[in-house]
RNA sequence: GGCCUCGUGGCGGAGUGGUUACGCAGCGGAUUGCAAAUCCGUGAACCCCAGUUCGAUUCUGGGCGAGGCCUCCA
C-alpha cells in the first residue's frame, strides 16, 4: 500500500497518515452555514476533501472510511435571514441545505458518510459546554457562556500565535464581559425573535465553534484522524475547536492531520460573499459544463490560491474534450476501472492533482495509440480508474458531446446539410462541401468525416 | 503593527541541489480533397541581490512584488 502523505498545518510539513483505525479512517470537515447559496469558493473544499475521500477509500475499503461534513444551521446570519423573511431558521437552512446538495452533486461530490447538522447535537453541545464550565474553562456571563483561552496553556499552537501577540493587536475589541478579550462565546444567551435552547447556564444558543466539537466527538471520536477545511478557519475556528475539545478531553488531541485548502481569486482578490465578487454554480454552468468546473478546481494544487477566471473554464473544457475523445476511441463495454499506480503515487503525496493529471495526459496519448481490443481496454480501464479517483468522466463520451439541448428541427436541417455535403464530396465538388462546412460552422456545427463517413457534433 | 503563504517559459501549472513535468497556445512533420481529430518532433522559464556549495530555480539571509489571517468567511 503507498503511504498517504499530507501536509498538516499544525506542523507545516507533510506527514505521513497513520489512523489510529485502519479500519475506521476519520475525516471531519468543515461544511457550509446555510444561509444563503453558497458560492464556487465554498465548493473547493467540498471538491478537495471529495478527492481525499476517494482516495482514502480506495486505500483502506470504502467501508473503512467515515467521512464526516457538517452543515451549520444556526447562526447570526441565519437568524437574520429568518427575520428579515419573517420565518422560522428551519425555512432557511432547509432551504439552502437542498440549493448546497444539488450544487455539489452537479459536480461530483459524493455524499459524505455523515452530514451532522448544529440543531441536531444540541444536547452534545450543552453538555461539552457545562464540562468546560466544571473544569474552570469556562464561565458564565451576563450574556453567554465564554472559554477561558488564558485557561489552556498552549492556545494557538494550529495559527502559530500566541495571547501576548494577540493582545498586542488593536484587532481584538475590548469586551467588558469578557474577562481575556481573546476568550470566545461558547453560548449566546437568548435574544428576543431568536431561537433558543434550555440549557444549566441560562436559555441561548450555541457559539460558532462548539458544534464541531460537539459533533465530532459525537460522531467520530475524540481524537479523529484528518480535519479539513478552508484556510480561514485555521484562525479563529479551528484554533478554538481544539482548545474547545482538548480542554474537555483531558488534552487528548482533537485531529492528528489538519489540512488546509487556498482560496480561489477572483481578479486575484479573495472570492468573498463580503467583498461581493462571488460567482455561484448556477452563473458558471449557464456557460460552462459542472464537469469542467470540477477539474478547473484540480488543476492547481488545493493548498495554492486559485484565480477563477472564464480561460480557466475553458481551458479545463478542452481538456475536458480531449479526454473524452481519447474515451470513445477505446469505448468498450464491461471494463472495469484500474487506478494506474502513477497516479496513486501521485494523490499520495499530498494530494498533487496537478501531477495527476499528468499522468492522465500520458494515459490519453495511449488510448488514442491503441490499435487492439486488449490495449483498448487497458487503457480505458486506466482512464476510467483515474475518472474514479479524481471524480471526472463519469460520462459515458456521448453524453459529454451531446448534452445541448434537442432542437428537431435544427437537427433535421444539420443532416440534410450533412448528407448533401457526403453527396458533393463523392461527386467531389470540394466546392459545395467546403461551402456546406461553413453553412455548418455558423450554426456551431462540426463536420468530421471519418473512415465510416461524417459524422458532426455542436461545438 | 503581529503571524503566515507565494513569486517557474506567451498562458495555466507541478517539481527538483546537477540531467529542468504536464496541458494550452506557437513552430515543423505525418495524416486529410480541404478540415477536424490524432500521432511524431521542436523552441521557450525558474523576481532581484548576497551567502553556503564543485554546482541553486531548488538551501540560508536581505530586498522588491503579490496575497492571506488577526472581525463573519471555504
Amino acid at each position: 500500500m503507498t503511504e498517504i502523505f499530507l501536509f498538516n498545518t499544525l506542523e507545516r510539513k507533510k506527514t505521513q497518515l497513520i489512523p489510529q483505525n485502519p479500519k475506521r479512517v476519520t475525516m471531519y470537515v468543515c461544511g457550509p452555514t446555510v444561509y444563503n447559496r453558497a458560492h464556487i469558493g465554498n465548493m473547493r473544499p467540498a471538491i478537495v476533501f471529495d478527492v481525499l475521500f476517494r482516495l482514502l477509500r480506495h486505500t483502506y475499503g470504502a467501508d473503512h472510511v467515515v467521512y464526516a461534513r457538517n452543515i451549520t444551521d444556526v447562526d447570526d446570519k441565519i437568524n437574520a435571514a429568518a427575520l428579515a423573511e419573517g420565518v422560522d431558521i428551519s425555512v432557511i437552512t432547509r432551504k439552502y441545505t437542498e440549493v448546497y446538495h444539488q450544487d455539489i452533486q452537479s459536480l461530483n461530490v459524493l455524499l459524505p458518510n455523515l452530514e451532522p447538522r448544529a440543531t441536531a447535537h444540541i444536547g452534545e453541545i450543552i453538555a461539552l459546554i457545562q464540562k468546560l464550565i466544571d473544569e474552570g474553562h469556562a464561565y458564565t456571563a451576563e450574556d453567554g457562556v465564554y472559554f477561558h483561552v488564558p485557561s489552556m496553556k498552549n492556545y494557538g499552537r494550529l495559527s502559530g500565535r500566541n495571547l501576548e501577540d494577540m493582545q498586542a493587536g488593536a484587532r481584538i475589541e475590548i469586551d467588558e464581559k469578557k474577562k481575556n478579550p481573546a476568550d470566545f462565546a461558547l453560548w449566546k444567551a437568548a435574544k428576543p425573535n431568536e431561537v433558543s435552547w434550555d440549557a444549566p447556564f441560562g436559555a441561548g444558543r450555541p457559539g460558532w465553534h462548539i458544534e464541531c466539537s460537539a459533533m465530532i466527538e459525537k460522531n467520530l471520536g475524540q481524537t479523529i484522524d484528518i480535519h479539513g477545511g478552508g484556510h480561514d478557519l485555521i484562525f479563529p475556528h479551528h484554533e478554538n475547536e481544539i482548545a474547545q475539545s482538548e480542554c474537555a478531553h483531558g488534552g487528548a488531541t482533537l485531529a492528528n492531520i489538519w489540512m488546509h485548502n487556498g482560496f480561489l481569486n477572483f481578479g486575484s482578490e479573495k472570492m468573498s460573499k463580503s467583498l461581493g465578487n462571488v460567482l455561484n454554480i448556477a452563473e458558471i454552468t449557464a456557460t460552462f459544463k459542472p464537469e469542467a468546473v470540477r477539474l478547473a478546481m484540480l488543476s492547481a494544487h488545493y493548498r495554492a490560491p486559485l484565480d477563477w477566471n472564464d480561460d480557466l473554464i475553458t481551458q479545463s473544457t478542452k481538456t475536458l474534450d480531449r479526454l473524452y475523445r481519447a474515451l470513445e476511441n477505446v469505448w468498450l463495454d464491461n471494463v472495469e476501472a484500474i487506478a494506474p499506480q502513477a497516479l496513486i503515487e501521485a494523490l499520495c503525496d499530498d494530494i498533487n492533482t496537478p501531477q495527476a493529471l499528468a499522468v492522465l495526459s500520458e494515459l490519453v496519448k495511449n488510448a488514442n495509440k491503441a490499435q487492439n481490443d486488449v490495449d483498448k481496454k487497458q487503457a480505458l480501464a486506466e482512464l476510467k480508474g483515474v475518472g474514479a479517483l479524481l471524480g471526472i468522466l463519469q460520462l459515458t463520451p456521448d453524453e459529454w458531446f451531446n448534452d445541448k439541448p434537442k432542437d428537431d428541427d435544427l437537427n433535421a436541417r444539420i443532416d440534410a446539410l450533412v448528407a448533401e455535403r457526403t453527396i458533393a464530396r463523392a461527386e467531389k465538388n470540394w466546392g459545395r462541401a467546403d461551402e456546406i462546412r461553413k453553412e455548418l460552422a455558423e450554426l456551431k456545427v462540426e463536420v468530421k468525416d471519418g473512415a465510416d463517413g461524417a459524422t458532426w457534433r455542436f461545438l
